[in-house]
DNA sequence: TGTACATCAGTGAACGCGCGTTCACTGATGTAC
DNA sequence: TGTACATCAGTGAACGCGCGTTCACTGATGTAC
């Protein structure tokens, strides 16, 4: 049973490269073929029903698979981190790695974000929020440990992913920005959010009350 | 040559509204086929190149239209605005009412800004730091006016339309959230980031010097 | 106003092409005894 | 270990389809006199 079901996971493997090494900035997802797909893998078009029942399956395995290499690259930041400046700033450096060595599966969690199938997008969605809880929850630990009040961490944390995919997307588009001016811009922006959380959770110790 | 230079705009316009109302939350517009749009446009597939050298350059009018009707909108908002809070809610509430409205265009500007011809997305980025930059006008009036100080207004604008953008596109793609909820999250959001903004702007008045 | 000619938006037929999908088949790998 | 059978990943031929694009043409609109 061992080497067929390598040589198989091998054959899906390829499928899954290949589908990838054709995402660029000219083409999404929706606009791969299966045809051609299978052509940069080596096989013939109709062994790609073998292993996907069509394109979107192959699209939800890419979206997982981008997901948790995101968050699998973060969870060793996260390790990292402490000995060299908050979480933000580790976050930071390490999404922009993740973006530089795998541009294409950022694409996929980022541009195609709002298009294709229900289940397509829905399964992008997934992958995001994932990624903001974790920050929430990195953000709640350090507010914690420094004594910083914060209001509604949760919103904080999905600002902060929406601008670091905002300009992370910009910044792989436009090959001519460097690291460090980009690594410089997030932060900022970063930096001033979590101050403008810090001073709505003052205003609402002063006054409790809405209006 | 009245008469036939109408009856080609009108063609034209149909192309344009055929093309537009093509695009969905499942389809991009990079997924439109030409024929398609001239059937639903009521012409044949030929005329198509009466009108257009090729689908990209519809996609080009296409933006321009966005970028201008949202131009045009957030203009009127402006000579409404004074009267009913800051520049923050007015702009809010009308970029909402666009996206409602005309889902579509917003689609173009928000979803398609990274993928597609350098053309086309330099066209799509050019309307987007239109778009920007007109806010920093308005948020750097507002300042003076209100004898606040910001760091850095043209970030803090661009902070901002992400924001909104992305906020936006969630909106579109769950129909079931409705508009007070939307409209109150991105208020906070921008809040947040505006009350950053100051928070910083205070911080570099006490010590100029980064570092 | 009428006439003769020019322009040009819209057309239908035709092209070659790549697509997704089906089907029956092959032959190496796996299993039972 | 050897044999007979089952499984199943990969295949090549074939299908019908919609695509983008070309071409020569039509006939209404525009222009010059």
């Amino acid at each position: 049973m061992a080497v067929r079901a390598q040589q198989k996971e091998r054959t899906r493997r390829a499928l899954i490269d290949a589908a990838l090494g054709q995402i660029s900035a000219e083409r999404g997802f929706s606009n791969l073929s299966l045809r051609e797909v299978a052509r940069e893998a080596g096989v013939a078009p109709t062994s790609f029903y073998r292993h996907f029942p069509d394109l979107e399956a192959l699209g939800l395995a890419l979206v997982d698979e981008a997901g948790t290499e995101l968050r699998r690259r973060m969870r060793e930041a996260r390790q990292r981190f402490g000995t060299e400046g908050g979480v933000v700033r580790a976050s930071v450096d390490t999404f922009i790695q993740f973006l530089i060595g795998n541009a294409n599966l950022f694409y996929l969690l980022s541009r195609e974000r709002a298009v294709g199938s229900p289940a397509f997008r829905r399964a992008i969605r997934r992958e995001i929020d994932h990624f903001i809880d974790e920050l929430a929850c990195d953000l709640e630990r350090e507010c914690r440990d420094r004594g910083i009040l914060m209001s509604d961490i949760s919103i904080v944390a999905e600002s902060m992913v929406t601008i670091v995919f905002n300009e992370g997307l910009e910044f792989i588009d436009n090959k001519e920005e460097n690291v460090q001016d980009v690594t410089q811009k997030m932060v900022q922006q970063l930096r001033m959010i979590a101050l403008g959380a810090e001073a709505m959770a003052r205003r609402e110790q002063i006054s409790p009350g809405p209006e």
